[in-house]
DNA sequence: AATACCCACAACCGCATCTTT
DNA sequence: CAAAGATGCGGTTGTGGGTAT
């Protein structure tokens, strides 16, 4: 089989696998345009990248997937989605393709059979009463902190609830590592990407190139509920109920 | 024994993003 | 700054092997 170039298509064989594997020993991974030239292939270059990444690499994992993997899966797609390079990435020898191939074939049915368990299970019943849901807030502090602002923190890109006298930063509960780290927030040991916890979770500042991006006077009373700056109820449903039901599965 | 079906996984394709010119 | 090329990613398909009928 070939492609519209003239390139081979289809399952690799051994003398192509050897010619593949001589030119990234001699070479290094990379490059990937010059590696069919440089190894004699007639492959276009995302095939020979795929078949070392997924396959030829010394780094992979041969092995059936174990149950701590199965469960980290589970776990970072609950957090992550589809996006398997990330999930692969907190596995060590596993590739994508791999996590991508395990998902589909063995727990995306465990997964869907489980939600319409629970969705049966939370269908309401008709002698069920209604009842009020109540959304979380994020913080109750006690009154001496003086004024308060929300300020974007340089290397964190988080915005925290500094005290303007002591320099000290409170944050949000789930981000807490994140801001006296100056490091990416993380669920235990897997990192929130930037991009969740960056816009759609901690983004609600209007002036991004502003240090700060909002503030709160109402600190002065001992007890009171915080309220974010630009934060409406789907923040709330979406995000937290995400995050709490993160290591129910 | 032949066929159908299912499963696992390798491979391809299109698109988005990044890098270079 | 724009265009072109390179790279990486996720969705999907193809194929071979195992099992059931």
């Amino acid at each position: 089989m070939e492609n519209t170039k003239g390139r081979k298509k289809g399952a690799w064989i051994y003398e192509e696998d050897k010619l593949l594997k001589a030119c990234i020993n001699k070479y290094g991974e990379g490059k990937w345009h010059l590696v069919p030239q440089r190894a004699g292939l007639n492959r276009c270059r995302k095939s020979c990248r795929l078949r070392w990444l997924n396959y030829l690499s010394p780094n992979i994992k041969r092995e059936s997937f174990a149950e701590d993997e199965i469960d980290m899966i589970l776990r970072l797609h609950k957090l992550l989605g589809n996006r398997w390079s990330l999930i692969a990435g907190r596995l060590p020898g596993r590739t994508s393709n791999d996590v991508k191939n395990y998902w589909h074939t063995n727990l995306l049915k465990k997964v869907v059979s489980k939600k319409e368990e629970k969705k049966e299970k939370e269908k309401p019943k008709e002698t069920m009463k209604m009842h009020e849901v109540i959304k979380p807030r994020p913080l109750t502090l006690s009154s001496n902190f003086g004024k308060h602002y929300f300020v974007k923190q340089q290397n964190c890109n988080v915005p925290i609830d500094c005290d303007d006298d002591t320099e000290t930063a409170r944050v949000p509960n789930q981000i807490a590592n994140c801001a006296s780290s100056n490091s990416q927030p993380s669920l235990g040991n897997i990192p929130i990407p930037f991009e969740m916890w960056s816009d759609s979770l901690w983004n609600f500042g209007e002036e991004v190139g502003s240090e700060i991006i909002g503030s709160c006077s109402s600190l002065q009373e001992k007890n009171f509920n915080m309220k974010f700056p630009n934060v409406d109820d789907s923040f709330w449903d979406f995000n937290l109920c995400d995050f709490n039901s993160l290591w129910d599965i």
